[in-house]
DNA sequence: CGCAAGATTGACCGCCCTCAATTGATGTGG
DNA sequence: CCACATCAATTGAGGGCGGTCAATCTTGCG
């Protein structure tokens, strides 16, 4: 409720802060396309239970492009990590549009290719996965999102997640800073263990 | 290496039937980009270690698009329950182009929602959201895609898979016709118990 | 201060992974 | 036609990882 939504014009661009684990805009509404110009953004699908994690976007990628077509969204998205978005305005009649649409469509597989492997081995590779892949797309450190988003993206349990993330400091992989809550997350232990992208 | 591939014309199309398990094209080929008539497809990144699932396609659904962006397939597409494809051809400067390719988008991002969705939770929820996904974009009854297909996609093991359908089996919620291999599925007892798309 | 939300920690145990052996189905070559 | 190899599927035994429940603690906010 707390209108924390500072707006920037930078350029051309209208650009909006999002805090951590707070809501862009939810299922249903209306509004336009947002590009992701840094930060990480979890979908969800609202059902009679609550929301269902549905997909992840990070830096570079469109979110609600749904909207050109349908006029409104149809998942919720949320900051994970805090983030800087700015509208994505493109006719959809201009020349290049068609190319443009299929370098997102192409993200969007990665996208999915990304979040479905942290979604299957051991706690610690899916853990050390998101972390890494959050941060592939922008800072080595960055906010340490809620352990409820990690949870749900990973399929693992709040639980579980807390466990791994000590373990994973412990053994040197990630360097959490910080108090308990509001932390941060330092990934120089992860870059050097994993696959360039 | 058997070229067991009839090619049908119907139409303007030409139509490609897959067989169950059979390889559609491989990561690094060039090829169009195709339309799935039936079936099912499930695409895999190829990595040092082997295949990794990557995404799934249903019917209705376009895959290898890429290739008009980057001239060779990102991902191997291989049919998981028998299937019928045919080319997908459209200029990419034609008018409609964009909004066709809004649509591909919004599909994209839902079949990720939907393999999310199949790996989290209870072994024999997964199995049967699988089946249940494959089923219901097209026929209630079809060819048991291998075991080791399923496992991949719901992250499971081959072993846990073949148990789960056994007891989805005995406890009627799918009906498993056939021999050890070669097997069809029925999925009456899914249908009624499952909320609608 | 009192409350709520998030995070931590411990104990228990159940589901699923792992390893292993076996069977069934299919294809190949002699 | 049979022997053989190969692949897919089945079945069992055992153990470990992570889910579940619960209590506690920290932080932030009204």
């Amino acid at each position: 409720m707390h209108s924390n939504k500072k707006e920037t014009t930078q350029g051309m661009q209208c650009q909006r802060s999002i805090e951590r684990g707070e809501v862009i805009y939810r299922a249903g509404e209306q509004g336009n396309a947002w590009r992701v110009v840094s930060g990480s953004v979890r979908l969800d699908h609202e059902e009679m239970e609550g929301a269902r994690f549905a997909g992840l976007s990070l830096a570079g990628d469109v979110i609600g492009a749904e909207t050109l077509l349908l006029g409104s969204y149809t998942y919720t998205a949320q900051a994970l990590s805090g983030c800087v978005i700015e509208p994505w305005l493109q006719p959809s009649e201009s020349p290049g549009f068609g190319k443009t649409m299929l370098r997102l469509l192409a993200a969007a597989e990665r996208r999915t290719a990304d979040v479905l492997a942290v979604r299957h081995g051991k706690a610690d590779e899916r853990v050390g996965g998101l972390l890494w892949l959050i941060g592939s797309a922008g800072a080595s450190r960055f906010k340490l999102p809620r352990l409820r988003d990690i949870a749900d993206i990973t399929g693992l349990s709040i639980e579980t997640v807390s466990r791994t993330i000590h373990a994973l400091d412990a053994e040197g992989a990630v360097a959490v800073e910080g108090r308990r809550q509001r932390r941060h997350i330092g990934l120089a232990g992860l870059l050097n263990t994993r696959d360039l992208y």
